[in-house]
RNA sequence: GGGGUUUUAGCUCAGUUGGCUAGAGCGCACGAUUCACAUUCGUGAGGUCACAGGUUCAAGCCCUGUAAGCCCCACCA
């Protein structure tokens, strides 16, 4: 094949890809059943684990959906380390996901139903399942092509959706050791409801913002006199059980006790005191309502309050008098301010400023509802997983997120896991609906969530209609994508690291640790790396609303999809948000371009050399010592970085080492004295060493070059290059004369200096071995012995006998610069000379470093000879 | 209210245990040119490291405080 003049990543990137994945190279090789090699009944996966395994789970995108820019970062990152530990020699493993999720998926649907001019009411919950069922087969299948463009190295055989069968599975074995472990119970308690979607959200799952709202003043009147209390929420006062007031506040004491009458109603209710009550906010007195109110609950949870329901799930009213019954609350809230009025009991009303909850996908305000809801019991979990994180078992990236994780988990609330949609996994419970039998418990597990209505013992149970939290499925996510069980040692779990955005630290990445410490007794994985948001080129936000969306895929067609790894890795730490550049993006793009160009130029040279196929190689000259020094420390820079999970850096000495260093210094010497075996051996190194961040180009150029085998995919990491140090050290030297030949020209007066004059050296054998190799680095016409007094200007940077052949009128317009030059030299070895005169410095810093500064010294005194004699000679 | 985090060149970011004469990419300026690559090569100009104190021989880095931005959690009847 031939190298064509520039990389076309779409001419590439697919076919490569469906070569990976027709190969198998994706798939593990270590079996997840038990071998037994050596017959000693012990499992031998077991001794080599965690030195020969690498897994790592995708955090499962919506199957509906289409990947947005965190999945293009999610999987540049995962796909990267993927990648890297397979060339490590590891037996790696990229579990693949797609999620149903939940509510996500619902809205979606709901919003189609309401177009066909249909209400989820008009079907049965079984119905509703199934339809949303065929809704998402119908749109599954992008994302999983999108992940391929972004060259995912996943094991696709392994797909795991959060509603497979292996999923509900797990999830019903879990949920009914926790049943009978005690931890779930059904609780009547306030969720957070939306009236729109009929469902209860998460704590976590709740937005709140700020509103402009009324304070009002409503009058409580008892026999002979009246306490006013401060409200936002008049509706709700026929739920009302209590007035409550600060046991230190003066002003009621001596009210605490009485009974005062419900306003529009004939109740009596009783004041009472609470800390609660805030003397300094409104009146200092406030109207208790535990069905309606997170606070209030809790207030009628210390004083044994009744619970009374006035708004429904439809968000009407009831359990009101007559003329209030049936009433949205706005209209409700309107009414009942008319008559409080009309009574002459609203005593005033001011504007304040405060939080309201809304539901994240439609905004309705939520409502605080008093429901009957699975709940799981945290308490013994958090415990757990706070010893299992002090104990240090999990590492975070970033690190100080483990404080931040363990901090939450201990103010940790019960976890209420029903939710009321049909799309998801069915909670496995049942309810009694035969009332003779007295003794059978209310409710039970079982797992024949296909059935409405099952029997047992003879007694008939129906099914409860609720579904799993979404949260509480995916938090067993390690477990389900490694097919992890109790009877058989696994060697992908623990995970090594779980990769995942900081904004789900709390959501996800918490209660994975809690379920996998339950189900399996070990941490789920040993390593978090944690990215943030990415934002838009001003460190925006991105959102639908703003416009500054940026859709990954875009990208990839316009640069390819190893420019969009590297520039969205660029410029990245872990748990930031940080802002992306469609010019870091641009940049990979021109790397993948200069590797092609490389790979071509070095081709063409094999080719020209008919090399026989030779795995050593020799180095001949300083340079080719130089690269392979220049290989070898970029090697570690790499290996450390992604130890550390430093991609940023990990990318940054690659692309410097192969452009600057390789391309721009080693590649240009290549064209004095050819190595071929050097350049094959050389340029597999950085391939190989790149690919786990640029798949897609390096394999592209390994399937272009004529004597390489198989896929760079599946080749070895690389070994140190063998190099003499002397020789490397000496090229150095060769770098410095370059540079300040380069440098002066620029400076001298003119255009086109390098054309114009020659080089002179004086007894030198380094520039006299190589003139011609910094002839063709400086493209100076000639490099001559210098023959009788020196002349022209000489080079004072490199400490060589080295002078420009320059023209005395022209070394005559050059003098100022020159003379600055002294000048700043002179500054700083001023600053130098200081340091050293300061005794503190001589006694108390390191031999080492005041050894540097004094040769530091001797150096700058040198240069500035050498530059007055440049001077010298004007 | 609690917690986290950011502030370094025009822009986006490095700077890991204090040794810095503060780096990179892009952008900008100047120069080169067809023999791997204009998605190129060479050279250069850009910085009171947010601010104020402190510790130290030495502070971008450590400590105290201030300001501005961002994120998360909790919450205001």
């Amino acid at each position: 094949m031939k190298f064509a003049s520039s990389y076309e990543p779409g001419e590439y990137e697919s076919d490569i890809y469906a070569a990976w994945e027709a190969s198998g190279i994706f798939s593990p090789k270590i079996s997840s059943l038990p071998i037994d090699d050596n017959g000693d009944g012990v499992d031998d996966r077991i001794c080599t684990k965690s030195s020969q395994t690498f897994s790592i789970v995708m955090p499962p995108p919506n199957a509906n959906g289409n990947l947005h820019i965190g999945h293009g970062l999610t999987v540049a990152t995962e796909d990267s380390l993927t990648r890297y530990y397979r060339l490590r020699g590891r037996s790696s493993w990229y579990v693949p996901g797609a999620d149903h999720a939940g509510f996500e998926t619902w809205v979606v649907y709901e919003r189609e139903l309401e177009k066909q001019g249909h209400t989820r009411f008009e079907y049965s919950r079984d119905e509703l399942y199934s339809r949303v069922w065929s809704f998402v087969a119908e749109q599954r299948g992008n994302m999983e092509l999108q992940l391929r463009a972004l060259g995912a190295s996943c094991s696709w055989e392994d797909l795991t959706f959060t509603l497979d069968e292996n999923v509900i599975d797990r999830v019903y074995t879990t949920f009914e050791k926790m049943w009978n472990d005690g931890l779930i119970y059904r609780g009547e308690k306030l969720v957070n409801f939306c009236p729109k979607h009929q469902t209860a959200f998460a704590d976590i799952e709740v937005e709140h913002e700020d509103e402009k709202g009324t304070l009002w003043d409503i009058a409580y009147t008892y026999d002979g006199g009246e306490i006013i209390v401060s409200t936002t929420r008049p509706e709700t006062l026929f739920g009302d059980v209590a007035v409550a007031v600060n046991p230190e506040d003066k002003r009621y004491k001596k009210l605490i006790g009485k009974t005062v009458k419900l306003p529009l109603t004939d109740r009596e209710i009783p004041i009472i005191t609470d800390e609660h009550a805030d003397p300094e906010y409104g009146t200092g007195a406030v109207k208790i309502t535990p069905a309606h109110d997170f606070d209030d609950f809790e207030v009628g949870e210390r004083h044994n309050l009744e619970r009374i329901r006035v708004i429904a799930e439809d968000g009407k009213m009831v359990n009101v008098p007559e003329a209030y019954y049936g009433l949205t609350t706005t209209e409700c809230r309107k009414k009942v301010l008319k008559d409080l009025k009309d009574q002459d009991l609203l005593r005033g009303e001011k504007k304040i400023e405060h939080n309201v909850a809304h539901c994240y996908k439609c905004g309705t305000t939520i409502e605080p509802m008093l429901k009957e809801q699975w709940f799981v019991d945290v308490e013994k979990l958090a415990k757990t997983a706070i010893e299992h994180l002090e104990n240090d078992e999990i590492r975070f990236y970033p690190e100080n997120k483990k404080k931040v994780i363990i901090n939450y988990l201990k103010g940790l609330k019960d976890w209420n896991i029903s939710r009321q949609i049909p799309w998801g996994i069915a909670i496995p419970m049942f309810k009694k609906i035969d009332d003779r039998a007295t003794d059978e418990p209310e409710w039970i597990f079982d797992r024949r969530t296909n059935l409405r209505e099952i029997e047992k013992a003879g007694v008939k149970y129906v099914r409860d209609e609720d579904t799993f939290d979404t949260w509480f499925s995916s938090s067993h996510w390690p477990i389900v994508c490694t097919n992890w069980t109790e009877e058989n040692f696994n060697p992908y779990y623990p995970l090594n690291v779980m990769e995942t955005g900081a904004d789900i630290l709390f959501a996800w990445v918490a209660r994975m640790i809690m379920m996998g410490l339950y189900v399996t007794g070990e941490v789920p994985f040993r390593e978090v790396y944690l990215h943030g948001l990415v934002l838009d080129e001003h460190g925006k936000k991105m959102s639908k609303s703003k416009g500054n969306v940026i859709n990954p895929m875009d990208l990839v067609t316009k640069y390819g999809s190893d420019a969009f790894r590297l520039g969205i890795l660029r410029g990245r730490s872990a748990g930031l948000n940080q802002a992306f550049s469609e010019n870091s993006v641009v940049a990979g793009r021109n790397l993948c371009n200069k590797l092609w160009n490389i790979s071509r130029l070095i081709q063409s040279i094999v080719d020209e050399k008919e090399s026989t196929s030779s795995e050593s190689y020799t180095t001949e000259n300083m340079g080719e010592d130089w690269i392979c020094r220049e290989i070898n420390n970029c090697l570690e820079m790499v290996e450390k970085d992604m130890k550390d999970y430093r991609f940023a850096e990990a990318v940054e000495a690659l692309y410097q080492t192969i452009w600057d260093k390789y391309a721009d210094w080693f590649l240009e010497s290549q064209k004095i004295y050819q190595n071929a075996e050097l350049l094959k051996t050389t340029l597999e190194t950085l391939l190989i060493a790149i690919h786990p961040f640029a798949p897609f180009v390096t394999e592209a150029i390994w399937q272009n070059l004529s004597w390489t085998e198989g896929f760079i995919a599946t080749s070895k990491w690389p070994v140190k290059l063998k190099y003499d140090p002397i020789s490397a050290e000496e090229f150095e030297n060769i770098r410095i004369i370059v540079s300040e030949v380069r440098t002066t020209l620029q400076g001298l007066p003119g255009t086109n200096n390098a054309k114009k004059y020659n080089l002179l050296y004086d007894k030198d054998s380094l520039v006299e071995d190589n003139q011609l190799l910094i002839r063709a680095l400086t493209k100076v016409p000639a490099i001559n012995a210098l023959e009788g007094a020196p002349r022209g200007l000489r080079l004072a940077l490199a400490n060589h006998e080295l002078y420009l052949d320059v023209p005395a009128k022209v070394v005559e317009e050059y003098k100022d610069a020159l003379t600055e030059k002294i000048l700043s030299v002179g500054r700083e070895l001023d600053a130098l000379n200081l340091r050293m005169m300061n005794p503190n410095y001589v006694d108390k810093a390191p031999a080492h470093l005041v050894k540097e500064t004094r040769d530091q010294i001797t150096e700058k005194e040198q240069l500035i000879d050498r530059l007055k004699q440049q001077l010298e000679l004007i």
